[in-house]
DNA sequence: TGACACAATGCAATCGTTTGCATACCCTAC
DNA sequence: GTAGGGTATGCAAACGATTGCATTGTGTCA
């Protein structure tokens, strides 16, 4: 006999450490060969293969606990059921629930997750790309993206299938999953506007993000459209979607000594901060000042007060991101779209009348 | 000429995709054979080829921008530099940090991080250990465990190197990070017997993991050590750590008509769910009930009233179960050792003395 | 000068799958 | 009876890296 240093046959209840069984065992057992046996397994070649030994493979694949090496499957076919998602920071509620959707959408799809946070990194973005690259990704799932990014134009450029969700790119020939930032920012500014606010200031984001860029527009759009007259010096884009940012802001507009009833933000965090500089004024929010925030971050309805703010359909948007990267797996020629999910206004404590309406 | 299809040396501005440049193409370049030039590649056998070769190598690999292809190193060597990391819910906000700082640390090591969220899934965990086996994944990060967890057991059995993180088993045989509960709980119990608490009751978690086994224990054995009485009627376990559970709780707590004036929580989602309760009935926080939580979860400083808490250090159980993990894959004889981080108390405004209190 | 040790490199098999091509076989039709 | 056309399978070369063993070359010592 020859050297047979596995025992892939009946090793039922043997101590040894049963390795895994391939390919050549399975064609071993059937007494035909490998080849054959891989395109049983494979369901794109089956037909290939006569329907009685077909099944006969099939039965003995499963006797065994058959499972195709994908090391070995990608190494050959350059397609390893792996496919990376970027975000900015995990410990941001608003990712949370995006990157779970997506997961789990991707696996049921057999499909694996490499989880990548950039934030808490000391290598670059283009460094992390390059090791998903090496490992023959087969697409890219990214919630970084800037507006200008060059993260995506070198994806786009190596043909690497990418998908951005929550925020997109300005060039418009990448598919995305991001929120109606137009319809969100009419909806706060109209339930202001309904209260009876009329002098109402706006706390956006960098403009450098496709959110706080389309936010901030929208804003001046709408306004437009309302007839509302907005006071240049009450508008003002953050650095940052941060609380610290939000406070930072809301105080240099306090400061300004203009008057307004409310503030509009872009986020939920900046909108925290915001109470955090009201806080320490002894301002109270909504009597003195009322506050929109964005997102609808998991507890803002139990914060004091609970925020009035617009929730995104976090899982919607991981869903339908994986869903379209898959697509565009399958099919790299399907055209690049952009689905826009429509946020809802969640009108909680934090937003009143103005303190001298009727 | 033989077929040359690709462009391995001065591609540089063809528009062809250049595909990735292999150990052959720098051979080929060096003149020298592609076992050569992985010796190279591989520091702990670099030593076999002269230094001058050596560093020609090296710098033609660099010039080509040469990237070891993991998968067939992997499926050659069976390290794949790749780890699982497994959660019970992305969106249950202890994860968040725990994940991304492991993730984080991983990834300096020169590892990837598969995540998987059991909870939004289809398929058993046995499954998807099964899927991640089948990839060759170096590790795991188990953070989903049960007291008797029969996929801990599996991969034990298996061979796979497992670290628990935040939850642990009943057997000691695997190595874990965790938090230190039986200080937790004692910190808190001290906490509220020194405002003057005496009715104090608790509310615990599912007996089914280490976390709510171990602080409800470390209840029972802090209150003896303390000479504090426990009514029997006012200690409950709850069957999840969630709001609603809290809630119901708590509701029972009330119901059952014993006088109290704290409660002790094991978790900091049981005690917003009994704000709920609380709430439900015009009872106040903490004029008429003191709560403390556990977990120190995001925002709940925010809440009304900011919650007293346990602050877990999720950043370093992250960290650490990284660490850890990282140890074992490269020596799996290495002792299976138990890291116990402690907490810290963080008073709030959600417990105060007793409205009887002198 | 020849034997031997040792250092540096080449050779070839291997990891588990896939796939273009070759082959063997059977059936039909002229 | 043989040419032609399928159909079902085998063969062997990939994919890219690793590694035990073989080979070559160089120096040392007796």
């Amino acid at each position: 006999m020859p050297l047979c240093n596995r025992a892939p046959i009946d090793g039922g209840d043997e101590k040894t450490v049963k390795t895994r069984s391939n390919i050549k065992d399975i064609a071993r057992i059937a007494g035909v060969h490998p080849s054959t046996v891989s395109r049983v397994l494979n369901p794109a070649t089956r037909s290939m293969v006569s329907e009685a030994l077909a099944e006969q493979v099939l039965r003995i694949a499963n006797e065994v606990g058959y499972r195709r090496n994908p090391l070995a499957s990608g190494l050959r076919t350059r397609k390893t059921f792996t496919v990376g998602i970027m975000i900015p920071d995990l410990t941001n509620p608003v990712f949370p629930p995006i990157v779970r959707s997506a997961e789990g959408t991707l696996e049921d799809a057999g499909y694996i997750a490499i989880l990548a946070d950039t934030g808490s990194r000391e290598h670059g973005e283009g460094e992390i790309i390059e090791n998903l690259r090496a490992r023959d990704i087969d697409g890219l799932i990214l919630a970084t993206a800037t507006r200008r990014d060059p993260v995506v134009d070198a994806c786009v450029e190596q043909g690497i299938p990418v998908v951005l969700v929550n925020r997109t790119v300005s060039r418009h020939h990448v598919p995305a999953v991001v929120n109606d930032d137009e319809l969100g920012i009419e909806l706060a500014l109209a339930h202001l506007v309904a209260l009876g606010h009329t002098r109402i200031a706006y706390i956006g984001g960098p403009q450098s993000t496709s959110t706080g860029y389309a936010r901030y527009h929208a804003l001046l759009e709408n306004a437009k459209k309302l007839g509302l007259e907005l006071d240049d010096a009450l508008v003002i884009n953050a650095t940052a979607f941060s609380e610290a940012a939000g406070e930072d802001a809301l105080n240099g507009l306090l400061d300004a000594g203009r008057p307004f009833t409310a503030v509009l933000t872009a986020n939920d965090l900046l909108a925290l901060g915001c109470y955090d500089a009201l806080g320490a004024r002894g301002l109270r929010c909504p009597q003195d000042v009322s506050i929109t925030g964005f997102n609808d971050m998991p507890y803002v309805d139990r914060m004091n007060p609970p925020l009035t703010t617009l929730r995104i359909a976090h899982d919607a948007l991981g869903v339908k991101a994986a869903e379209l990267l898959l697509r565009v797996i399958e099919d790299p020629a399907v055209p690049a779209e952009e689905l826009r999910l429509a946020p809802e206004l969640i009108v909680r404590g934090s937003t009143a009348p103005p303190a001298d309406a009727p």
